[in-house]
DNA sequence: TCTGGGGTCCTAGGACCC
DNA sequence: TCTGGGGTCCTAGGACCC
């Protein structure tokens, strides 16, 4: 048996935990750079808001039925997204975490007699400690579980939690259920299973697998067995490095200048460095992008993407940052304005399980100890208390003019030393 | 008439998720 | 004026191996 707990709106819930006066009002959360709305209160929907709209769309009806909007608060959402974690963990007998805002629950060894009550019970005690609205899906299959607590939001009854495991439920739910609306099933497949007259869950069940194989790969025939009441996808530990670790950003404006953009990509490298240190991991590949800003037609346009591959396998901040910058050195044009960049490192594997290099002349101990105390000092005295000078000395000026302070985490960089 | 068979690795691209 | 960021998995095709 397979749970799924999901947060309400989880952005705008955050952002109410802190400013009850946002209830029972339109409250919207932006995408960075303040773009794209990414969270919405049921009232905003409402009225019609859709996810993903870029905010310059709907200034008009922000301002007529005065929503509320904020820019994204990470330092607050991931802070509440822990706290809520933290008491799936207590209340269920295993949890894996699946986004800032889900996670899947194990219910292995619950009586079906006490799911009901169990799930009910966890939605109260979280939103009485923690102040965020979940709702609770059960049923046979991971993708079965979604659908359940996809009921909850629909239907207010259900009270925020919803056990589907009776086959003539399950059967009278997939007939209504939109083929868009089921997990794993995305814009490209219902596009091309609704011109095959194929709407709804249930008519999905009843094709071919062979057929459905044939159109959706393995992955597509995985979701058809699970809607079927056949499990596919089982729990995952969460312990589980990342496989590639991304920093990137979209620019506030066009950036002509290469030295501007040079110095945001060093920024990109040293933040991924960090990253793939935390995870104890070294890397032996890198991507570098740049691109043009893909809305304007009437400038030109390029998109560059440069592979690296690492002699060495590194976590050194400088190494990256070097062969980083030196590689979109050499790709940028002039005349044209970059509008975002980024860098993604893979291959990555543990540090001081690779093979070493014979040939390699470097000082492995005293770079380690050096990225060690570069950590270290950022911890203890704020991120970017020291960084590589390629990175630049001034402030990358992003669009975040909507945020909320740092409700609970504000006081982290002093609590979080560990020399 | 008849073109070997069985692999691995890599990359680009496409699909999906929140 | 203004359009997000960070991930995963799968497949097809090409190059290469014996």
């Amino acid at each position: 048996m397979f749970g799924l707990a999901d947060c309400n709106n989880f952005y705008v819930s955050c952002e109410r935990v802190f400013n009850p006066s946002l209830n029972g009002i339109p409250v919207v959360v932006l995408s960075n750079n303040d773009g794209c709305v990414i969270s919405r209160s049921n009232e905003a929907k409402d009225i019609g808001i859709k996810m993903g709209e870029p905010i310059f769309k709907i200034r008009d009806l922000v301002k007529k039925e005065n929503v509320k909007v904020f820019s994204s608060n990470f330092a607050l959402y991931g802070d509440m997204s822990w706290r809520v974690m933290e008491r799936l963990r207590l209340l269920f007998p295993g949890i894996e975490v699946y986004s800032i805002d889900e996670a899947f629950l194990n219910l292995n060894g619950v009586k079906s007699s006490e799911l009901k009550n169990m799930a009910h019970n966890a939605t109260t005690v979280i939103k009485r400690e923690t102040g965020i609205p979940v709702s609770i899906g059960v049923s046979k299959t991971k993708t079965l579980s979604k659908i359940a607590a996809k009921l909850c939001k629909k239907y207010p009854a259900l009270n925020n939690s919803c056990v589907m495991i009776e086959k003539r439920d399950i059967s009278k739910v997939l007939q209504k259920f939109p083929i868009e609306d089921i997990w794993g099933i995305g814009r490209q497949y219902s596009k091309m299973l609704q011109s095959n007259n194929i709407d709804t869950a249930w008519k999905f069940i009843q094709c071919n697998p062979d057929w459905v194989k044939s159109k959706m790969s393995i992955v597509g025939l995985k979701t058809y067995k699970e809607l079927n009441g056949e499990p596919s996808f089982d729990f995952e530990d969460n312990t589980q490095d990342k496989k590639q670790i991304c920093t990137s950003r979209s620019f506030a404006n066009d950036l002509y200048e290469h030295e501007e953009i040079i110095m945001a990509v060093a920024k990109f490298a040293a933040s991924c460095a960090q990253k793939l240190r935390k995870q104890r991991g070294v890397a032996s590949r890198a991507v570098v992008f740049v691109l043009t800003n893909p809305f304007k037609d009437n400038t030109p346009r390029d998109y560059r993407s440069i592979v690296i591959n690492f002699e060495n396998a590194t976590d050194s901040t400088f190494d990256i940052v070097r062969m980083c910058t030196k590689a979109v050195t050499s790709v940028l044009k002039s005349g044209y304005g970059y509008k975002k960049a980024g860098v993604i490192l893979s291959e990555i594997s543990i540090k001081g399980e690779t093979p070493g290099n014979l040939f390699c002349d470097k000082d492995l101990l005293a770079e380690g100890r050096l990225m060690k105390t570069l950590d270290e000092i950022n911890a203890k005295y704020g991120r970017e208390t020291l960084y590589s000078a390629s990175q630049g000395v001034y402030k990358m000026r992003y669009n975040m003019n909507m945020l909320s302070p740092r409700f609970t985490t504000i006081w982290d960089d002093i609590i979080k030393v560990k020399i």
